[in-house]
RNA sequence: GGGGUUGUAGGGUAGCCUGGUCCAUCCUACAGCGUUCGGGACGCUGUGACCUGAGUUCGAAUCUCAGCAACCCCA
């Protein structure tokens, strides 16, 4: 069963590795027929973070651009197996003490136009729906931008009193906005494919506060599931979720420097209970407003998934999101059928063990594989052949180099060791590169310079006009004050005030 | 929001400036057969393309305009 899914990925891979054969390599391959190596599709370099992602997108089969939309992407079959084992993480970790629902994509025009702050934040992004076949429509519909306005009539439909309280759900949905600006693949789409947006009520204001506290810790547990290292900061109040109290949010910083926002709670408060007319009646009676909360990731956390882990050899994947976590390489040399053996019987034991594992018995040289594999990101690799057989081992290769000879018995349990110790040096890698990038600065002459290659974590009083400022001579957006940290006090970079605040600023995606 | 570059087989390209030599070059990929297989194999035989629309012209991959799409830079 195995073997025609391995032939069917290695066709798919064969061709998509070709569709990306690159610049330098063109070069390459006019030379001579007859070269040989130096002629095969490669990545450009990570240091060339654009071209590499791009480039990525296709030979690692994660998504196709190729559509002929602007702005909306094809994931392709692996792709979508990655995203499906990320979004499992998401599930788990909100399942508990969440519901998950689905609302309509189309909202109408009435209900979108209702809340005034949240209107200006999405109006001039929305696709409209305005036609049914030939005739116009009464009420035009809105393609969600996102979902707020379609679940919150519901919303005041549902709750009726304390005891319904507090309600939390969350759905996994598309959601549209028509970007101006050059769209990216899984960074700046038009269609989002892939929202997830949780969407809380409580009786209380401070209630709410919590629920936002606890939003950021689950995704904070997300994203070291992911391994992968964030920043959580406080937006500034101009940058704030259209209609919200506050946004936090969570930006991991990309390879070339530039943060990606990859997460963000808001605290609504009362101010779309007041537009949707969300009341309870509270115990005492009394009809009262509720308080809100919502919070989001999208598939940009696939985008900082690849970005942050991959090298010039193609995707690192985490062992928990793989869709293939062992490749088995069969070295077809000498008794074949031994071989061949010996490598089924691995695959059987390795599945029974519920390990994600693959069997290449594809016509491609094992060179060949092991480029193939490692461009998939496969977490490990183990070689077969006879004089592994012979020694009564395998040869294990994990994707961050580590090779060993590993004996035959106990190979389960060694793999799994081998995993683990994979995800922390991930981890660890991955943390010293986020660290590196950020820096204190106390001028905007050095956060502008730190700006051009990370994140600068810049004194600032908080006033708002000394934000601003900041962003127009540092050149570089505001990301906000930093959570969970407490600094000196140090002179404002603007207006030279002591205060102990701090915000991060950087070019953001 | 502003500017720039680009669009030729599944992918990457040559040809475009100076229209005809192009039923379009080369590499890769794909299919079949054979020999191979411990880090990207080789031979033979095949398959496959001028983004869309309008215009100029005897004639357009090539020139003009528009659309669609992609990439880069700046705000």
């Amino acid at each position: 069963m195995t073997d025609s899914k391995t032939e069917y990925k290695a066709k798919k891979t064969a061709d998509s590795k070709a569709a990306c054969e690159t610049e330098p390599k063109k070069s390459a391959s006019k030379s001579d027929s007859r070269a040989t190596s130096s002629k095969t599709a490669k990545l450009p370099s990570k240091e060339n973070f654009s071209e590499w992602y791009h480039e990525l997108l296709m030979m690692a089969e994660i998504v196709d651009n190729r559509y002929p939309v602007k702005g909306m992407c094809v994931w392709f079959p692996f792709g979508f197996a990655i995203k499906k084992n990320v979004y499992g993480i998401i599930r788990e970790l909100l399942d508990p003490d969440h519901q998950e629902t689905q609302f309509p994509l189309m909202i109408p025009e009435n209900e979108f136009m209702k809340e005034a702050q949240h209107i200006k934040g999405f109006e001039d992004e929305v696709y409209w729906v305005t036609h049914g076949g030939q005739s116009p429509l009464e009420v035009k519909l809105a393609l969600r931008p996102t979902s707020e306005t379609a679940i919150y009539p519901m919303f005041k439909l549902w709750i009726r009193s304390h005891a319904d309280l507090p309600l939390r759900i969350y759905q996994i949905v598309n959601t549209f906005r028509y970007e101006t600006k050059h769209t990216r693949p899984l960074i700046r789409l038009r269609e989002i494919t892939s929202f997830k947006e949780a969407h809380t009520v409580h009786a209380t204001w401070e209630e709410a506060a919590e629920q936002v506290e606890v939003a950021i810790q689950r995704y904070s547990e997300f994203y070291r599931r992911l391994a992968i290292p964030f920043l959580v900061s406080r937006r500034p109040s101009w940058d704030k979720f259209p209609g919200a109290d506050y946004t936090i949010a969570i930006d991991v910083i990309m390879p070339d420097g530039k943060t990606l926002q990859v997460g963000t709670a808001h605290h609504l408060g009362s101010t779309f209970a007041k537009t949707y007319e969300i009341t309870y009646e509270a115990e005492d009676g009394e009809q009262k407003l509720v308080s809100q909360t919502c919070y989001g990731i999208s598939e940009r956390c696939i985008a900082a998934l690849i970005s942050v882990h991959g090298d010039d050899k193609g995707l690192k994947l985490p062992w928990c999101v793989a869709p293939t976590q062992v490749v088995i390489v069969p070295i077809l040399l000498g008794d074949k059928e031994k071989v061949l053996e010996v490598s089924r019987n691995i695959e059987s034991l390795l599945a029974a063990a519920h390990i994600r594992v693959k069997l290449d018995t594809s016509d491609e040289r094992p060179g060949a594989k092991f480029y193939k594999w490692e461009m998939l990101g496969v977490p490990i690799r183990l070689e077969v052949g006879p004089r592994d057989i012979e020694k009564g081992v395998v040869t294990l290769v994990r994707r961050d180099g580590v090779k060993k000879a590993v004996p035959m018995e106990g190979l389960k349990d060694a793999i799994l060791k081998e995993a683990d110790e994979l995800q922390t040096a991930l981890y660890a890698r991955a943390s010293q590169f986020s660290e590196e990038k950020v820096k204190g600065v106390v001028s905007i002459e050095e956060a502008r310079a730190q700006t051009e290659v990370g994140v600068a974590l810049v004194p600032w009083c908080g006033e708002v006009d000394c934000g601003h400022q900041l962003e127009t001579q540092v050149e570089a957006n505001m990301l906000g004050e930093p959570q969970y940290q407490s600094f000196t006090d140090a002179a404002c970079a603007v207006c030279g005030k002591l205060t102990g605040k701090r915000t991060y600023m950087a070019r953001q995606y």
